[in-house]
DNA sequence: GCCTGGTACTGTATCGGTACAGAACGCGAC
DNA sequence: GTCGCGTTCTGTACCGATACAGTACCAGGC
């Protein structure tokens, strides 16, 4: 009577059957539930007339297999890795960077047979993913760093990778030349002559506007780098930039900065304009055509990623390219390297490792007007 | 001595501290295991002076919180769904409709704590994520129906909802009116007096070239019920349709078919093509072009799903309308509900939601040349 | 004084596995 | 004969938590 009661304890029962476990296969078959454990785990430890016997009784049972929580708990590994996303997780799919960024680490993933958990910085709940989904490391793709999402992941100790973020002493990480693409845009411009620039940037946390400083402005590890590239070139030329940013939210990010620079009399008009991404530089191009110039005879535009945007255009953007995909295999890699090394005692020094980004010259950069 | 060999197995140590548990808390403050178990995961079971207490000492050994595996374990619920995803998991991020479409699902299941595991059905590997990950549920989106991840997933017994799949009675499932959007598409070409019209398909296992019988081939469920839509009106107006399919791994998915339906003489050529997707459309587009034939003038262009693309195009596309973000978020609470519904003993009828679609008119159809 | 009811905390029995050290057995070698 | 060894299977001790039924204690009503 009461073992009854007992067994109608959470899911101990689906719909009247009770649970099959290897224990119950055990006793049908009339061995151990260590060996059933073997069967299904380690083959090579009984012989194979025993292990298909134990596989049968398994599949007339309807046995599944492991119950995967429970092996969990016993291996201390769950087969699942997570990637963190910036708060806009809506951002990651939409968005044609991200989104291949992503496909890539699936990809990569894949083969190891892990799976990937996304993870959102929302504090919203009670239930933090970040702190409460069983995980064997993940991925920290650009995030704000005091997110507490981050925090929590440090705290259980998992294995990280941080990808676009600023890195971090003992933790791996993946970045690629951010500085270095943003100094060869703006000295293109400036090596086409232009003297008049503009930067178009996009907030997350800001506000729209014009931006007076534009290195106390707030903003992640990959505005800060694009925007200390552009100012490398530009302060060497000695030109100062106007910098106009745009709300990160918004559908059309390039409008309003675009609006801001280009909207003004010819002689204070910017003529060339790098931008913080080839969105950004999609809305650049659209305002400078609904304001009656052209580009690049009137004013050239330089975008950065170089996604598939940017050779859609037209005309063609000139951008700085990031290989995302290899971006996105190195993340991977240097996950499942870093949670193979946590199984082990060793304890490398994290690897830091910054991916090249090149200038790719096409047709929406041209001389500086007269 | 035993104890310490005891302790070093597995993970019990990290860095020589030892492993710090909800015991090791337990002991410090002077109470039961279970009081510090309640002092995390029900406040209101203890008194907030204790529980102060619990916490700071908590904090101070470095405790994270219950470990995520021990608790799956012990309350049978893990806090992370499943998607399983097309054997092209790359597409699912590089393919706009499905990229919204997940991002809609993480949209919509933020709120409630969980988080959004990707599966794939490669069954490359002896890891299966379909069977080895712990979940509490899972979405299979337009997945091949003989695949062994969704079987894996049906023997788990997992609470399931199908997505953009043939129904099955037992499984909730969530699609949209495929077949008579289909048909409105190729209802919109006849009324506007096209008599030679082409299908533009993609094929994800088959071989591309054009088709003989249209019904029997092989196909996604999607696939099918588009086919079925433009049948039923082309058929009641007793037009014989050109079917073309090219490979859905190709990039430029319609330039296959929209060859072989366009690179014939005019008095063979299609007047009107509708296509499986925008994407195809698109590529229809670009081979219509390239052969110098106008669009609408001398080919009309329908095309499916009303991408984003779709209003991007020139000239803008007609296309069949299909509310990605109300089908994601369809299948969020179609899953979140068939969670709840398993860990309660009722088991009501599964729903089976049609979302409508419908025909939106741009520019890219005119009437049927002379 | 005794019973009722509520709050605060504890004890015990799980959840479903895995790891490792045996134990039993058969077989060839010395 | 028995020693050594490999193969095959078993026993026990966990993994880290939660559920539920107590137990202890206190206030209040009759």
């Amino acid at each position: 009577m009461r073992r009854i009661e007992l067994f109608c304890l959470k899911q101990t029962t689906i719909g009247g059957m009770a649970r099959v476990t290897l224990q119950t296969i055990a006793d049908m078959v009339g061995v151990s539930r260590m060996t059933v454990s073997n069967a299904f785990s380690r083959p090579n430890q009984l012989s194979s007339d025993l292990r298909d016997r134990i596989l049968a009784a398994a599949d007339e049972l309807g046995y599944v297999g492991p119950d995967p929580s429970g092996r969990a708990l016993a291996r201390g590994t769950t087969g699942a890795v997570g990637v963190l996303l910036t708060d806009s997780l809506r951002d990651a799919f939409t968005n044609e960077v991200a989104a291949e960024f992503l496909g890539a680490i699936a990809a990569e993933l894949a083969p190891t047979g892990l799976a990937l958990t996304l993870l959102t910085s929302s504090a919203a709940t009670d239930a933090v993913p970040a702190r409460d989904v069983p995980l064997d490391g993940a991925l920290v793709y650009s995030c704000d760093e005091t997110s507490t999402a981050v925090a929590w992941l440090e705290r259980r100790r998992l294995p990280l990778v941080f990808v676009d973020q600023d890195s971090k002493p003992g933790v791996p990480s993946v970045n690629i030349d951010d500085r270095a693409g943003a100094r060869a845009a703006a000295q293109h411009l400036i090596d086409l002559g232009h003297r008049r620039i503009g930067i178009a940037d996009s907030t997350v946390s800001g506000e729209a506007g014009l931006v007076d400083d534009p290195r106390a402005a707030v903003a992640s590890h990959v505005h800060r780098q694009r925007m200390l590239g552009w100012l490398d070139a530009l302060d060497a030329a000695h030109i100062t930039p106007v910098v106009a940013q745009g709300l990160h939210s918004d559908v059309d990010k390039g409008e309003e900065p675009a609006r801001l620079l280009l909207d003004r009399p010819a002689g204070e008009r910017p003529t060339g304009i790098v931008c913080i991404s080839d969105v950004v530089a999609y809305g650049v191009v659209q305002v400078a055509r609904r304001l009656g110039l052209r580009v690049p005879d009137d004013v050239s535009v330089v975008g950065f990623d170089d996604s598939p945007l940017a050779s859609r255009m037209e005309p063609a953007l000139t951008t700085v390219h990031q290989d995302v995909a290899a971006k996105g295999r190195a993340a991977a890699t240097a996950l499942t390297r870093a949670i193979e090394q946590s199984q082990g005692d060793a304890k490398p020094r994290a690897r830091h490792e910054l991916l090249p980004t090149t200038l790719i010259v096409r047709a929406s950069t041209g001389p500086a007007p007269l």
